[in-house]
RNA sequence: UCCGGCAUAGCUCAGCGGUAGAGCGGGUGGCUGUUAACCACUAGGUCGUAGGUUCGAAUCCUACUGCCGGAGCCA
């Protein structure tokens, strides 16, 4: 394809503008392309920050006036304007920054009329949710971005060090009693068709089909044959949360251990919530510089507190007995059998570990049918791990691997065996010891950058009444 | 979904019964190795929508819509 080519060898001479600023020594000449922040104009030069994405900072560039082009380009040169530039990087004169570009050539590929929403000034949050298309030229959500990107790397990496093996379950499907959480319906039926009798059957998949809530069950199948895996992929509540920690659509990061119990789950969880803090932290470091200082103050600090210390670990029973013992006033009662509320979880994290906090043990009668049994009898393996700020960031059990105590939950609850057979199966040809845990992708970019919303920390958020963009 | 709050120029807000103002941004001019640049001038608004009260509504009342915060649900 020959556009393919000048494309190759434009983008072989170009300079990403990191590395201009990271440079030890002057680099000459060279070519970068990107958009434009801001102008200040003299009268003999200009001054025009350009920032290609690739890093928090802006390269320096000085127009001289006396440049051919300068008089037809000035105008078109706007906050939001792209530009080629060739030009030869030398040791700045001012004072801010190390190095800046002696423009020789400039072009405008797309200049931005005064109708651009980004001024150069700070936005609210709420105003550029209204922009989503254009928030990532912002250094916010620059920063997040990258670091969001970053983060998903490294989540890969700590998974695959360890020899998981990376599995994509399913988007769509068919079990419509995944678990907890309203679902959203897949269908291809129309109008009528779609509330006739007998309607399923008719539709695409000849049953009823739904967009997933949680890659769990599928991805324990292949645990049962790889021992480690994990998923990473996009999952859907249909709840009408209205909230800053939920999501229509997020991201989840669900690894499932054979031949693992309980301990071995939250060990596994504390080290990989630490091992991505500690990698944000040594590969995100001016990104986080900049969310410290302008979205959370200390939030450097908090980070490598978490990362620091082992996490607390307390049993749902002395939790209890900790909040009764509080001398604190609870507008929801702290009863055994009952869930934590949120204003019970901050307390745990902030107030009573001022840190991460795992609670594990839950009464069994409020957790789904697939939680291991202990032998106390009411009681399941399950844990929590709490986050101050955000509150539950990871949720997880040992699985309940013996055949006769699932199918008895499975009855309690109401659940039919016949519509889990395959998941029965694992229990009944070579069942092992399982755990495993889900952990919210988006939940854990707020951790990180402190942003406080989630629909800041995803591109595009999916939220009752808006699927914008 | 429930509770509370908000909706005025492109953005952030003030005005709270007598039919609109500031800062920033935009435009024009000036000045300076500038960097949230600076100085002067200038153009922008049927005050979310629909009703109602009143001689008169951005301002009071009702409904609706949207947004924000908290709660529930959870990742």
């Amino acid at each position: 394809m020959s556009p393919g080519r000048s494309v190759l060898l434009a983008a072989m001479q170009r300079k990403r503008i990191k590395e201009v600023l990271a440079a030890e020594e002057p680099l000459g000449e060279v070519r970068v392309q990107g958009w434009v922040r801001t102008r200040r104009d003299s009268k003999t030069f200009s001054f025009l920050e350009i920032n290609d994405g690739s890093s928090l900072g802006s390269l320096q560039a000085v127009y001289d006036a006396s440049r051919p082009g300068y008089p037809e380009h000035l105008p078109l040169l706007q906050t939001g304007a792209s530009v080629e530039i060739t030009g030869t990087v030398v040791r700045s004169q001012g004072k801010g920054q190390s190095w800046e570009l002696q423009v020789q050539t400039l072009q405008v590929l797309g200049s931005a009329p005064e109708t651009y929403p980004l001024q150069k000034k700070r936005h609210t949050r709420e105003f550029l949710r209204e922009i989503a298309h254009l928030r990532p030229r912002s250094n916010l959500f620059g920063a997040v971005f990258r670091i969001r990107s970053r983060l998903s790397y490294a989540i890969h990496q700590f998974f695959q060090e360890r020899g998981f093996v990376h599995v994509h379950t399913p988007i769509i499907t068919a079990s419509d009693c995944e678990g907890a959480g309203e679902m959203f319906r897949v269908t291809t039926l129309e109008g009528n068709a779609f509330s006739a009798p007998g309607a399923e059957t008719r539709d695409f998949f000849g049953k009823r089909a739904f967009l997933t809530v949680s890659g769990q069950l599928e991805g324990e199948t292949f645990a049962c044959a790889f021992s480690n895996i994990y998923t990473f992929g996009p999952t859907f509540r249909a709840e009408n949360s209205n909230t800053a920690r939920h999501a229509a659509e997020f991201w989840m990061i669900e690894p499932e251990m054979a031949f693992c119990d309980l301990i071995g789950d939250m060990e596994v969880a504390e080290s990989l919530i630490q091992y991505l803090i500690r990698d944000a932290m040594d590969h995100s470091s001016e990104d986080l510089a900049f969310c410290d200082e302008f979205v959370d103050r200390g939030l450097l600090e908090r980070l490598r507190l978490i990362a620091g210390q082992p996490f607390a670990r307390i049993s749902y029973t002395d939790a209890i007995e900790i909040l009764l013992r509080s001398g604190r006033s609870f507008e929801y009662p702290v009863v055994w059998g009952h869930h934590l509320q949120t204003e019970h979880e901050r307390f745990l994290s902030e107030e009573h570990a001022k840190g991460p906090v795992t609670i594990f043990d839950y009464p069994a009668s409020i957790k789904p049918f697939y939680m291991r049994q202990n032998e106390d009898g009411r009681t399941v393996a399950a844990m929590d791990l709490l986050v101050p700020g955000i509150g539950e960031i990871i949720g997880g059990s040992q699985r309940e691997e013996r055949l006769d105590r699932l199918t008895g939950a499975m009855s309690a609850q109401g659940l039919s065996e016949s519509d889990y057979w395959w998941y029965l199966d694992l229990r009944r040809y070579g069942t092992v010891p399982h755990a495993g845990f889900g952990l919210g992708f988006e939940r854990l970019v707020m951790l990180v950058t402190g942003v406080e919303n989630i629909r800041d920390v995803i591109p595009f958020p999916r939220t009752p009444r808006n699927a914008d963009f």
